[in-house]
DNA sequence: CTACTAAAAGGTGTTTTTCCTGTTTTTTAA
DNA sequence: TTAAAAAACAGGAAAAACACCTTTTAGTAG
């Protein structure tokens, strides 16, 4: 059984390329190949029992790019993995696709062998990365926006984390040794302080600002 | 005013030197030092009234080390500014460090001027970043660690998303046009699909496979 | 046309959460 | 030591969430 990869690129001639050097190798096979991400979402609704392993993705394309198509398969088709794949190299779009969910990428001179083994180790590994990407990645880990100053206390944080975890407050309130309804008060000064309306917006808070780590 | 300056480091040649160092910016003071992140945490506790803006803080020391320390500096404090010294640059360290929260990375042998500029640029930006940084911060983007195949429907993705934002059930209804009975039936499915209790592990499942994003 | 299937909607009851209003106990500070 | 503040605890009502099971609707393959 060979993994399956989709190819989207606006030009014919170097997607032409890609599949041909990709139906070459042993473990991969071409299921077919898109001009934008319009056609991607046409085609992988059309057959929905029958989603790529792997799509490489290329950058710069009209109508949807590559961004944007690597965001929808990212959010709609989880298991898939997106290799971006450009000319380029220099600006924030390594950033912007690697934030999209894309698990690697590839420039387009890329050699076969280098090609066969991209694939390869992103099925073994689950991710490829060539070693020329710059520091630009420093700004989406270190992207933490203007924050309001928030001093939680010991507890505070403590039921945060626990609050993220699927118990009932009762729960937390047994591993916390304390009674539910000291965690009822715990859980309602946070919604307050953090003016959220439910406990809903308190784990999203908690993830966000790295309090809780899924 | 002044801006307040914490060091973190069992160097106390190289602490007291960055110390100087600081207290000449016009902008910034040290308010203390520390040999380990066990002092950093007593000194936090022992003056909550006091906290630091900016927190200087050495990867490699005994006790309690940098990643530890940022962590907890980031979980409990979290408009504190965290930034990383070490002399070295080429293991996974950095990586550590920003995921830690760290929110730049700065060589030991920095000179002077570029100290203040990356403290200057902290307190304006946000942020700070050497610019020889290397690909390692990919591994961290591109970490989508073995993931189950779940298919999701078009509703269901729209579902999950609504249902990380803060809405009841009945409003994402009215928001979908459906009847909160279908809704239920979203709701309940994907508890099954996901294995998931609660509507808390739903919007970390979706949170972590990038279904929403804060 | 019929049988099958999936999505949508409905019914009913239980559990949990949320939001009030308090009181008691412990810590902190004057 | 005493007053003030903070933390822990409580009762109860209303809303929301959760679970389970049935019915209707709409499409679609045979």
């Amino acid at each position: 059984m060979k993994y399956s990869v989709v190819v989207v690129d606006d030009h014919t001639l170097l997607s032409q390329a890609i599949e041909g050097m990709v139906n070459t190798f042993d473990k991969f096979k071409v299921l077919y190949t898109c001009k934008n991400g319009g056609e991607v979402q046409d085609k992988f609704k059309a057959s929905p029992r029958n989603i790529p392993d792997i799509v490489l993705v290329d950058v710069n394309m009209p109508v949807m790019n590559g961004i944007e198509t690597t965001e929808w398969i990212v959010a709609n088709y989880p298991n898939v993995h997106v290799l971006a794949l450009s000319v380029e190299d220099a600006d924030g779009t390594i950033l912007k696709m690697l934030k999209a969910g894309a698990i690697g990428y590839l420039l387009k001179d890329a050699q076969k062998d280098v090609l066969e083994k991209a694939l390869l180790e992103i099925i073994e590994n689950g991710f490829y990365h060539t070693r020329n990407v710059t520091n630009l990645l420093l700004d989406s880990v270190s992207g933490k926006g203007g924050r309001r100053r928030v001093n939680f206390k010991e507890n505070e944080l403590k039921f945060m984390r626990l609050a993220c975890s699927q118990l009932t407050y009762k729960e937390i309130a047994e591993k916390m040794f304390l009674s539910p309804k000291t965690i009822d008060g715990y859980r309602d000064s946070l919604f307050t302080k953090l003016d959220v309306r439910n406990r809903v917006g308190l784990v999203v808070y908690a993830i966000k600002n790295k309090i809780f780590t899924p």
